[in-house]
DNA sequence: ATAAAATTTTAGACTAGCCTAAATTTTATT
DNA sequence: AATAAAATTTAGGCTAGTCTAAAATTTTAT
């Protein structure tokens, strides 16, 4: 039996909402991602369970099954490998392809997939840093620290963000900060948690706690 | 207002039933071509003459609207551009295409067609030898011969195929006839119009009347 | 321990796209 | 022109996915 593309939007967004632990997921939370209402999500939560991809007890939230998580891990394999062809082949941004992979990803064959990942020479990481599954299903989530995690003087490597947001992708573009530029903690403003830092051993500037909350980076 | 997956798909097929001549397209032929039955059609075309698309009179048959035509030659351009980039750039055979791009089609972004057509080179033709519209819209579909046409020792160049069927397509493969062959049509059998051909001034072999009516050629 | 608040589920309803069966209209045949 | 046949539309109904409002359950706070 296929899945349709909201069962698999709904398996995606679990898997994500779970987080590496596996944990449950609230009704609220799946209909906050899933912009739809309460009532709406507990619909779609039975016919889920029905099919065996998620574990659903009334009242309890979810988890994804070993299937769900399978199906939940192609579609975002698939969304990370299109976003790989939108920057890398077609020249978009990293803040213009989510939403374009986001309708990608939805497309079934499975043989397109892996001649996508041939083309593209079987990236490991999409242009936000995230990791690519295998062809297998494999997922292994590096274990980056967010920048408010890093000492004062420290340099470090960024390898990713969490607010995938356009509007926060082009504020970091305007600051010069890119994937594997390198990060130098220079101090950071006690009242606000403001951090200085110098990009690439040039240019210092200022960014907001906000900032340093969605850099995902790596100690060398 | 947006157009759904579906309603794209009557709209392609009507422009694609509907001919250079702009026909009228029964109701049946639509329920045919798109898989439902007739009362099904009869209520997508009250949707789609509701929204300005079609040109619709109860049991008279539909023409697109000259926006319909717009919104079908945009799913064209998609569609063939798509079944450049399967075949082009991840190796796909020209018999493999179609369900996928059918799909592929409906991804909504302008721009995302546009540099994929940037990227593509601009091609000026699907690798079954159809048309790509251009970015404003415009579809000139050359004006071909069928092989049926040709009289016995022409020498012809072959440039389209009027079937899809990856079956039709995988018995060109395997008879060595590609887009850009020259074909010399050596003699036709009068019993039942299966001919006998040479291909690039090299092997001679029989094709059945089946196959003739289906292969578009000019002359040089 | 109980009451209040928050969360979740159920009930009932809507739209898109499809169906079958019956009615209507058009086209073909006598 | 009348009738038979074919094509098309209407009527009524189904499923997927959504909604609001109300009921049920769980969690939090007194
Ligand atoms: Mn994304
Ligand atoms: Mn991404
Ligand atoms: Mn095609
Ligand atoms: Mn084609």
């Amino acid at each position: 039996m296929q899945n349709s593309f909201t069962e698999e939007n709904y398996l995606k967004i679990i898997h994500s909402l779970s987080g590496r632990d596996g944990a449950e997921v609230s009704t609220n939370a799946l209909a906050e991602s899933t912009a739809t209402r309460a009532a709406s999500v507990t619909d779609m939560l039975r016919k889920l369970a029905e099919k065996g991809l998620i574990n659903y007890k009334k009242y309890q939230g979810v988890t994804l099954t070993e299937q769900g998580e399978k199906v939940a891990i192609k579609v975002i394999r698939k969304h990370r490998l299109w976003e790989v062809f939108l920057v890398e082949k077609l020249g978009f941004g990293w803040d213009e392809v989510h939403d374009i992979a986001e309708e990608l990803e939805h497309i079934p064959s499975e043989i397109l997939v892996e001649k996508l990942d041939t083309f593209l020479g079987h990236p490991r990481f999409d242009p936000h840093g995230d990791p690519i599954p295998d062809a297998k299903g494999n997922l292994t989530e590096p274990d980056y620290l967010v920048l408010t995690d890093v000492q004062i003087g420290e340099k470090v490597r960024m390898m990713g963000v969490l607010d995938h947001a356009p509007s926060f992708l082009q504020h970091l573009d305007r600051s010069g900060i890119t994937l594997g530029s390198v990060i130098e903690l220079k101090e950071v403003n006690d009242y606000d948690k403001s951090a200085s830092v110098q990009i690439n051993g040039g240019q210092t500037l200022f960014i907001s706690l906000e900032v340093s909350k969605n850099l995902l980076v790596q100690r060398r």
